[in-house]
DNA sequence: CGAAAATTTGATCGAAGTCAATCATTGTGG
DNA sequence: CCACAATGATTGACTTCGATCAAATTTTCG
Protein backbone atom coordinates (compact mmCIF):
# COMPACT_ATOMS: atom_id res chain seq x y z
CA UNK A 1 0.00 0.00 0.00
CA UNK A 2 1.63 3.48 -1.35
CA UNK A 3 1.13 6.63 -0.32
CA UNK A 4 -1.60 7.62 -3.04
CA UNK A 5 -3.18 4.47 -2.44
CA UNK A 6 -3.45 6.08 1.15
CA UNK A 7 -4.69 9.20 0.23
CA UNK A 8 -7.23 7.66 -2.04
CA UNK A 9 -8.41 6.21 0.44
CA UNK A 10 -9.27 9.31 2.27
CA UNK A 11 -10.69 10.43 -1.25
CA UNK A 12 -12.98 7.23 -0.89
CA UNK A 13 -14.28 7.06 2.50
CA UNK A 14 -14.35 10.67 3.67
CA UNK A 15 -15.03 13.05 0.97
CA UNK A 16 -13.62 13.97 -3.11
CA UNK A 17 -10.10 15.30 -3.23
CA UNK A 18 -9.36 16.82 -6.31
CA UNK A 19 -5.91 15.63 -8.26
CA UNK A 20 -4.46 18.92 -7.18
CA UNK A 21 -5.10 18.29 -4.03
CA UNK A 22 -4.15 14.74 -3.49
CA UNK A 23 -0.85 15.28 -5.00
CA UNK A 24 -0.38 18.38 -2.44
CA UNK A 25 -1.29 16.46 0.21
CA UNK A 26 1.35 13.41 -1.13
CA UNK A 27 3.91 16.25 -1.10
CA UNK A 28 2.85 17.37 2.78
CA UNK A 29 2.46 13.70 4.14
CA UNK A 30 4.41 11.02 5.04
CA UNK A 31 3.16 6.99 5.18
CA UNK A 32 5.02 5.33 8.30
CA UNK A 33 5.44 1.80 9.70
CA UNK A 34 5.30 1.00 13.07
CA UNK A 35 5.60 -1.77 15.65
CA UNK A 36 3.30 -2.25 18.29
CA UNK A 37 3.67 -0.57 21.84
CA UNK A 38 5.38 2.70 19.86
CA UNK A 39 3.59 5.69 21.14
CA UNK A 40 3.17 8.48 18.98
CA UNK A 41 2.43 11.41 21.54
CA UNK A 42 3.36 11.53 25.44
CA UNK A 43 1.30 13.27 27.94
CA UNK A 44 2.89 17.00 28.18
CA UNK A 45 3.87 17.21 24.54
CA UNK A 46 2.01 19.44 22.01
CA UNK A 47 0.66 17.41 19.86
CA UNK A 48 0.54 18.73 15.66
CA UNK A 49 0.00 15.75 13.96
CA UNK A 50 -2.53 13.81 12.43
CA UNK A 51 -2.75 10.17 11.53
CA UNK A 52 -4.16 8.73 8.84
CA UNK A 53 -4.53 4.45 9.41
CA UNK A 54 -3.96 2.66 6.63
CA UNK A 55 -3.44 -0.49 8.20
CA UNK A 56 -3.43 -1.74 12.46
CA UNK A 57 -4.50 0.14 15.23
CA UNK A 58 -4.16 2.39 17.97
CA UNK A 59 -5.78 3.92 21.38
CA UNK A 60 -5.70 7.37 22.96
CA UNK A 61 -5.44 6.98 26.69
CA UNK A 62 -4.98 8.96 29.78
CA UNK A 63 -3.67 8.44 33.06
CA UNK A 64 -6.72 8.78 35.58
CA UNK A 65 -4.90 8.28 39.24
CA UNK A 66 -1.69 6.50 37.29
CA UNK A 67 -4.27 4.27 36.10
CA UNK A 68 -4.24 3.83 32.16
CA UNK A 69 -8.03 4.52 30.75
CA UNK A 70 -8.52 4.34 27.11
CA UNK A 71 -10.45 6.94 25.21
CA UNK A 72 -10.49 6.04 22.30
CA UNK A 73 -9.78 3.45 19.14
CA UNK A 74 -9.03 3.97 15.67
CA UNK A 75 -8.39 1.31 13.37
CA UNK A 76 -8.08 0.99 9.52
CA UNK A 77 -9.67 4.02 7.43
CA UNK A 78 -9.82 6.08 11.27
CA UNK A 79 -8.20 8.89 11.79
CA UNK A 80 -6.79 9.43 15.32
CA UNK A 81 -4.61 12.83 17.22
CA UNK A 82 -4.71 13.68 21.02
CA UNK A 83 -7.75 16.12 20.21
CA UNK A 84 -7.17 18.27 23.31
CA UNK A 85 -3.52 19.07 22.58
CA UNK A 86 -4.09 19.32 18.69
CA UNK A 87 -6.90 21.65 19.14
CA UNK A 88 -6.81 23.64 21.89
CA UNK A 89 -2.55 23.95 21.86
CA UNK A 90 -2.14 23.00 24.73
CA UNK A 91 0.07 19.97 26.35
CA UNK A 92 -1.77 16.46 25.54
CA UNK A 93 -3.09 14.67 28.37
CA UNK A 94 -3.15 11.81 26.56
CA UNK A 95 -1.03 9.20 25.00
CA UNK A 96 -1.63 7.74 21.44
CA UNK A 97 -0.03 4.32 21.11
CA UNK A 98 -0.11 2.44 18.05
CA UNK A 99 -1.37 -1.31 18.90
CA UNK A 100 -0.87 -3.47 16.47
CA UNK A 101 1.81 -3.57 13.94
CA UNK A 102 0.93 -0.25 11.58
CA UNK A 103 0.94 1.79 8.79
CA UNK A 104 0.23 5.34 9.04
CA UNK A 105 -0.11 8.40 6.94
CA UNK A 106 0.79 10.97 9.33
CA UNK A 107 0.32 15.00 8.33
CA UNK A 108 0.76 18.15 10.59
CA UNK A 109 -1.18 20.72 11.47
CA UNK A 110 0.58 23.14 9.95
CA UNK A 111 0.02 21.31 6.28
CA UNK A 112 -3.33 20.45 6.80
CA UNK A 113 -4.24 24.61 7.67
CA UNK A 114 -2.49 25.32 4.60
CA UNK A 115 -4.19 22.74 2.12
CA UNK A 116 -7.55 23.82 4.20
CA UNK A 117 -6.64 27.41 2.60
CA UNK A 118 -5.98 26.26 -0.53
CA UNK A 119 -8.37 23.69 -1.38
CA UNK A 120 -11.71 24.04 -0.24
CA UNK A 121 -12.91 20.35 -0.58
CA UNK A 122 -9.36 20.02 2.13
CA UNK A 123 -11.32 22.32 4.69
CA UNK A 124 -14.84 20.12 4.07
CA UNK A 125 -12.91 16.65 4.87
CA UNK A 126 -11.97 18.65 8.43
CA UNK A 127 -15.28 19.72 8.82
CA UNK A 128 -16.44 15.96 7.59
CA UNK A 129 -14.37 14.32 10.37
CA UNK A 130 -14.83 16.73 13.01
CA UNK A 131 -18.54 16.18 12.80
CA UNK A 132 -18.36 12.39 12.58
CA UNK A 133 -16.34 12.56 15.61
CA UNK A 134 -18.69 14.64 17.43
CA UNK A 135 -21.82 12.53 16.91
CA UNK A 136 -19.61 9.45 17.64
CA UNK A 137 -18.97 11.14 21.10
CA UNK A 138 -22.77 12.14 21.30
CA UNK A 139 -23.67 8.42 21.05
CA UNK A 140 -21.04 7.49 23.28
CA UNK A 141 -22.45 9.31 26.04
CA UNK A 142 -25.68 7.83 25.72
CA UNK A 143 -24.30 4.29 25.61
CA UNK A 144 -22.10 5.39 28.93
CA UNK A 145 -24.87 7.12 30.61
CA UNK A 146 -27.80 4.66 30.56
CA UNK A 147 -27.07 1.32 29.87
CA UNK A 148 -25.57 -1.56 31.83
CA UNK A 149 -22.21 -3.28 31.92
CA UNK A 150 -23.65 -5.97 29.59
CA UNK A 151 -25.48 -3.38 27.30
CA UNK A 152 -22.21 -1.25 27.18
CA UNK A 153 -20.35 -4.36 25.56
CA UNK A 154 -23.08 -5.09 23.44
CA UNK A 155 -22.94 -1.65 21.61
CA UNK A 156 -19.31 -1.68 21.37
CA UNK A 157 -19.45 -4.52 19.23
CA UNK A 158 -22.29 -3.51 16.90
CA UNK A 159 -19.86 -0.54 16.52
CA UNK A 160 -16.70 -2.13 16.48
CA UNK A 161 -16.95 -5.56 15.34
CA UNK A 162 -13.87 -8.08 16.19
CA UNK A 163 -12.43 -5.44 18.53
CA UNK A 164 -12.52 -8.08 21.30
CA UNK A 165 -10.27 -9.99 18.97
CA UNK A 166 -8.11 -7.81 18.21
CA UNK A 167 -7.26 -4.93 21.58
CA UNK A 168 -6.59 -6.73 24.88
CA UNK A 169 -10.00 -6.74 27.59
CA UNK A 170 -8.51 -4.25 30.14
CA UNK A 171 -8.37 -1.60 27.12
CA UNK A 172 -11.59 -2.12 26.25
CA UNK A 173 -12.62 -2.40 30.07
CA UNK A 174 -11.04 0.82 30.98
CA UNK A 175 -12.91 2.21 27.41
CA UNK A 176 -16.16 0.92 28.86
CA UNK A 177 -15.59 2.30 32.23
CA UNK A 178 -16.01 -0.80 33.97
CA UNK A 179 -13.31 -3.05 35.38
CA UNK A 180 -11.53 -5.97 33.82
CA UNK A 181 -13.06 -8.00 36.55
CA UNK A 182 -16.87 -6.78 35.31
CA UNK A 183 -16.27 -7.22 31.85
CA UNK A 184 -14.42 -10.72 32.31
CA UNK A 185 -17.50 -11.87 34.33
CA UNK A 186 -19.78 -10.45 31.54
CA UNK A 187 -18.01 -12.27 28.80
CA UNK A 188 -18.22 -15.51 30.52
CA UNK A 189 -21.91 -15.14 31.63
CA UNK A 190 -22.60 -14.51 27.37
CA UNK A 191 -21.83 -17.99 26.45
CA UNK A 192 -23.27 -20.48 29.90
CA UNK A 193 -26.79 -19.27 28.16
CA UNK B 1 -31.22 43.39 21.82
CA UNK B 2 -31.89 43.16 18.16
CA UNK B 3 -30.54 40.83 15.22
CA UNK B 4 -27.44 43.29 14.31
CA UNK B 5 -25.96 43.37 17.60
CA UNK B 6 -26.78 39.59 18.31
CA UNK B 7 -25.20 38.84 15.32
CA UNK B 8 -21.82 40.85 16.90
CA UNK B 9 -22.26 38.51 19.82
CA UNK B 10 -21.59 35.52 17.54
CA UNK B 11 -18.78 37.27 15.76
CA UNK B 12 -17.19 38.82 19.32
CA UNK B 13 -17.56 35.02 21.24
CA UNK B 14 -16.63 33.05 17.93
CA UNK B 15 -14.76 34.37 15.25
CA UNK B 16 -14.65 37.34 13.37
CA UNK B 17 -16.99 38.11 10.48
CA UNK B 18 -17.19 40.66 7.97
CA UNK B 19 -19.14 43.69 7.28
CA UNK B 20 -21.12 42.05 4.11
CA UNK B 21 -21.15 38.61 5.76
CA UNK B 22 -22.96 40.40 8.90
CA UNK B 23 -25.40 41.63 6.77
CA UNK B 24 -25.91 38.58 4.35
CA UNK B 25 -26.66 36.75 7.43
CA UNK B 26 -29.03 39.30 9.35
CA UNK B 27 -30.87 38.94 5.94
CA UNK B 28 -31.02 35.20 6.79
CA UNK B 29 -32.00 35.10 9.93
CA UNK B 30 -34.82 35.75 12.42
CA UNK B 31 -34.98 36.93 15.96
CA UNK B 32 -37.71 35.40 17.82
CA UNK B 33 -38.88 35.51 21.07
CA UNK B 34 -40.34 32.20 22.96
CA UNK B 35 -42.21 31.30 26.45
CA UNK B 36 -40.61 29.00 28.68
CA UNK B 37 -41.55 25.63 27.87
CA UNK B 38 -42.19 26.05 23.88
CA UNK B 39 -40.59 23.06 22.17
CA UNK B 40 -38.46 23.47 19.21
CA UNK B 41 -38.50 20.54 17.70
CA UNK B 42 -40.10 17.42 17.92
CA UNK B 43 -38.99 13.71 18.26
CA UNK B 44 -39.08 12.26 14.68
CA UNK B 45 -38.97 15.97 12.66
CA UNK B 46 -36.19 17.12 10.65
CA UNK B 47 -34.60 19.12 12.23
CA UNK B 48 -33.18 21.92 9.70
CA UNK B 49 -32.53 24.97 12.33
CA UNK B 50 -29.45 26.05 14.28
CA UNK B 51 -30.97 28.63 16.90
CA UNK B 52 -28.62 31.36 18.94
CA UNK B 53 -29.47 31.87 22.42
CA UNK B 54 -28.97 35.69 22.70
CA UNK B 55 -30.92 35.30 26.05
CA UNK B 56 -32.64 32.84 27.80
CA UNK B 57 -31.84 29.27 27.89
CA UNK B 58 -32.48 25.57 26.22
CA UNK B 59 -31.99 22.11 26.05
CA UNK B 60 -31.98 18.69 23.85
CA UNK B 61 -33.27 16.15 25.48
CA UNK B 62 -34.84 12.62 24.46
CA UNK B 63 -37.13 9.33 25.93
CA UNK B 64 -35.32 6.95 26.74
CA UNK B 65 -38.07 4.13 27.65
CA UNK B 66 -40.15 6.80 28.46
CA UNK B 67 -38.07 8.79 30.52
CA UNK B 68 -37.20 12.39 29.65
CA UNK B 69 -33.07 12.38 29.44
CA UNK B 70 -31.30 15.67 29.20
CA UNK B 71 -28.27 15.59 27.12
CA UNK B 72 -27.39 18.96 26.45
CA UNK B 73 -27.76 22.62 28.05
CA UNK B 74 -27.61 25.87 26.08
CA UNK B 75 -27.60 29.16 27.84
CA UNK B 76 -26.30 32.80 26.20
CA UNK B 77 -24.35 32.90 23.40
CA UNK B 78 -24.62 29.33 22.85
CA UNK B 79 -25.80 27.68 20.01
CA UNK B 80 -28.23 24.60 20.03
CA UNK B 81 -29.99 22.23 17.39
CA UNK B 82 -31.04 19.01 17.12
CA UNK B 83 -27.49 17.48 16.19
CA UNK B 84 -28.09 14.12 14.70
CA UNK B 85 -31.13 15.20 12.52
CA UNK B 86 -29.48 18.36 11.75
CA UNK B 87 -26.15 16.93 10.58
CA UNK B 88 -27.33 13.54 9.34
CA UNK B 89 -30.81 14.15 7.67
CA UNK B 90 -32.59 11.70 9.81
CA UNK B 91 -35.36 11.78 12.18
CA UNK B 92 -34.39 13.76 15.09
CA UNK B 93 -34.42 11.88 18.47
CA UNK B 94 -34.15 14.61 20.19
CA UNK B 95 -36.81 17.09 21.21
CA UNK B 96 -35.18 21.14 21.24
CA UNK B 97 -36.73 22.67 24.01
CA UNK B 98 -36.88 26.37 25.50
CA UNK B 99 -36.67 26.12 29.27
CA UNK B 100 -36.58 30.06 30.38
CA UNK B 101 -38.38 33.13 28.32
CA UNK B 102 -35.68 33.36 25.25
CA UNK B 103 -34.59 35.29 22.66
CA UNK B 104 -33.10 33.33 19.88
CA UNK B 105 -31.56 34.28 16.36
CA UNK B 106 -32.90 31.20 13.88
CA UNK B 107 -30.89 30.30 10.85
CA UNK B 108 -31.49 27.43 8.74
CA UNK B 109 -29.24 24.81 7.44
CA UNK B 110 -29.82 26.09 4.00
CA UNK B 111 -28.74 29.12 4.74
CA UNK B 112 -26.16 28.00 6.45
CA UNK B 113 -24.71 26.29 3.64
CA UNK B 114 -24.94 28.98 1.10
CA UNK B 115 -23.29 31.22 3.71
CA UNK B 116 -20.60 28.97 3.86
CA UNK B 117 -20.09 28.39 0.43
CA UNK B 118 -19.56 32.36 0.10
CA UNK B 119 -18.16 33.30 3.00
CA UNK B 120 -15.18 31.20 4.22
CA UNK B 121 -14.94 33.08 7.18
CA UNK B 122 -18.30 31.84 8.24
CA UNK B 123 -17.46 28.22 7.07
CA UNK B 124 -14.92 28.75 9.38
CA UNK B 125 -17.01 29.39 12.25
CA UNK B 126 -19.41 26.47 11.10
CA UNK B 127 -16.06 24.38 11.86
CA UNK B 128 -14.78 26.30 15.21
CA UNK B 129 -18.23 25.45 16.59
CA UNK B 130 -18.28 21.79 15.62
CA UNK B 131 -14.95 21.53 17.32
CA UNK B 132 -15.60 23.27 20.43
CA UNK B 133 -18.75 20.80 20.98
CA UNK B 134 -16.39 17.73 20.07
CA UNK B 135 -14.23 18.83 22.61
CA UNK B 136 -16.86 19.44 25.29
CA UNK B 137 -18.69 15.83 24.45
CA UNK B 138 -15.20 14.63 25.01
CA UNK B 139 -14.54 16.02 28.22
CA UNK B 140 -18.37 15.04 29.49
CA UNK B 141 -17.28 11.18 28.56
CA UNK B 142 -13.88 11.40 31.10
CA UNK B 143 -16.50 13.32 33.47
CA UNK B 144 -19.19 10.51 33.37
CA UNK B 145 -16.85 7.85 32.98
CA UNK B 146 -14.54 7.89 36.28
CA UNK B 147 -16.59 10.33 38.47
CA UNK B 148 -18.62 10.06 41.55
CA UNK B 149 -22.34 11.63 41.55
CA UNK B 150 -21.22 14.20 43.79
CA UNK B 151 -17.53 14.34 41.54
CA UNK B 152 -20.14 15.17 38.48
CA UNK B 153 -22.38 17.29 39.92
CA UNK B 154 -19.01 19.56 40.60
CA UNK B 155 -17.84 19.36 37.46
CA UNK B 156 -21.24 20.47 35.97
CA UNK B 157 -21.38 23.14 38.67
CA UNK B 158 -17.51 24.32 37.27
CA UNK B 159 -18.15 24.30 33.93
CA UNK B 160 -21.86 25.63 34.25
CA UNK B 161 -21.99 27.73 37.70
CA UNK B 162 -25.37 28.77 38.57
CA UNK B 163 -27.06 26.27 36.93
CA UNK B 164 -28.67 24.74 39.65
CA UNK B 165 -30.65 28.26 40.17
CA UNK B 166 -31.83 28.21 36.76
CA UNK B 167 -32.47 24.31 35.63
CA UNK B 168 -35.03 21.75 37.49
CA UNK B 169 -33.16 19.98 39.56
CA UNK B 170 -34.48 16.73 37.45
CA UNK B 171 -33.29 17.87 34.19
CA UNK B 172 -29.86 17.80 36.00
CA UNK B 173 -30.33 14.75 37.05
CA UNK B 174 -30.80 13.37 33.99
CA UNK B 175 -28.18 14.71 32.65
CA UNK B 176 -25.62 13.72 34.50
CA UNK B 177 -27.10 10.44 34.41
CA UNK B 178 -28.19 9.93 38.44
CA UNK B 179 -31.47 9.64 39.62
CA UNK B 180 -33.21 13.35 41.21
CA UNK B 181 -33.31 11.09 44.88
CA UNK B 182 -29.68 11.06 44.59
CA UNK B 183 -28.62 14.15 43.31
CA UNK B 184 -30.87 15.62 46.22
CA UNK B 185 -29.07 13.77 48.67
CA UNK B 186 -26.05 14.72 47.42
CA UNK B 187 -26.74 18.25 47.68
CA UNK B 188 -27.50 18.15 51.43
CA UNK B 189 -24.82 16.34 52.32
CA UNK B 190 -22.85 19.20 50.90
CA UNK B 191 -24.56 22.03 53.28
CA UNK B 192 -24.39 19.44 56.07
CA UNK B 193 -20.66 19.59 56.55
C1' DC C 1 -56.40 28.75 46.93
C1' DG C 2 -55.73 24.24 45.24
C1' DA C 3 -53.74 21.19 41.82
C1' DA C 4 -49.68 19.91 39.62
C1' DA C 5 -44.85 19.83 39.55
C1' DA C 6 -40.58 19.59 41.92
C1' DT C 7 -37.89 18.13 45.72
C1' DT C 8 -36.76 15.73 49.93
C1' DT C 9 -36.44 11.85 52.98
C1' DG C 10 -36.51 6.90 54.25
C1' DA C 11 -35.91 1.90 53.68
C1' DT C 12 -34.24 -1.71 50.92
C1' DC C 13 -31.75 -3.92 47.14
C1' DG C 14 -28.56 -5.06 43.57
C1' DA C 15 -24.94 -4.19 39.99
C1' DA C 16 -20.53 -3.42 39.80
C1' DG C 17 -16.35 -2.10 42.46
C1' DT C 18 -12.34 -3.60 45.39
C1' DC C 19 -9.00 -6.72 47.01
C1' DA C 20 -6.76 -10.98 46.50
C1' DA C 21 -5.33 -15.22 44.53
C1' DT C 22 -4.84 -18.12 40.62
C1' DC C 23 -4.57 -19.40 35.84
C1' DA C 24 -3.26 -18.52 30.89
C1' DT C 25 -0.67 -16.48 27.29
C1' DT C 26 3.08 -14.03 25.33
C1' DG C 27 7.52 -13.00 24.38
C1' DT C 28 12.50 -12.68 25.21
C1' DG C 29 17.17 -13.68 26.69
C1' DG C 30 20.35 -17.38 27.85
C1' DC D 1 14.06 -23.20 21.48
C1' DC D 2 12.99 -23.69 26.03
C1' DA D 3 12.30 -21.39 30.58
C1' DC D 4 10.57 -18.22 33.13
C1' DA D 5 9.25 -13.51 33.72
C1' DA D 6 5.88 -10.30 32.44
C1' DT D 7 1.49 -9.38 30.94
C1' DG D 8 -3.29 -10.47 30.50
C1' DA D 9 -7.53 -12.84 32.06
C1' DT D 10 -10.40 -15.39 35.28
C1' DT D 11 -12.52 -16.48 39.63
C1' DG D 12 -13.94 -15.72 44.46
C1' DA D 13 -15.37 -13.15 48.68
C1' DC D 14 -16.92 -9.06 50.28
C1' DT D 15 -18.39 -4.13 50.14
C1' DT D 16 -20.47 0.02 48.53
C1' DC D 17 -22.67 3.55 45.81
C1' DG D 18 -26.44 4.68 43.82
C1' DA D 19 -30.98 2.67 42.05
C1' DT D 20 -35.69 1.64 43.18
C1' DC D 21 -39.97 2.05 45.51
C1' DA D 22 -42.74 4.69 48.51
C1' DA D 23 -44.33 8.55 50.99
C1' DA D 24 -44.11 13.18 52.61
C1' DT D 25 -43.08 17.92 51.95
C1' DT D 26 -42.27 22.16 49.39
C1' DT D 27 -42.74 25.12 45.45
C1' DT D 28 -44.92 26.90 41.41
C1' DC D 29 -48.50 28.66 38.95
C1' DG D 30 -53.24 29.01 36.75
Amino acid sequence: MNKEQSIDLISTNYSFLSPECKIELSAFSQILTFDKKTILVKEGQFATNMYFIVKGAARAYYLKDGKDVTDWFAFENDFICAINSFFLKIPSPHYIEVIEPSILLKISKEHIEKLSDKYREFDSLGKIIITKTMLQLQQRIVSIQFETASQKLESLEENLPNITQRVPLMHIASYLGITLETLSRIRNAKYRI
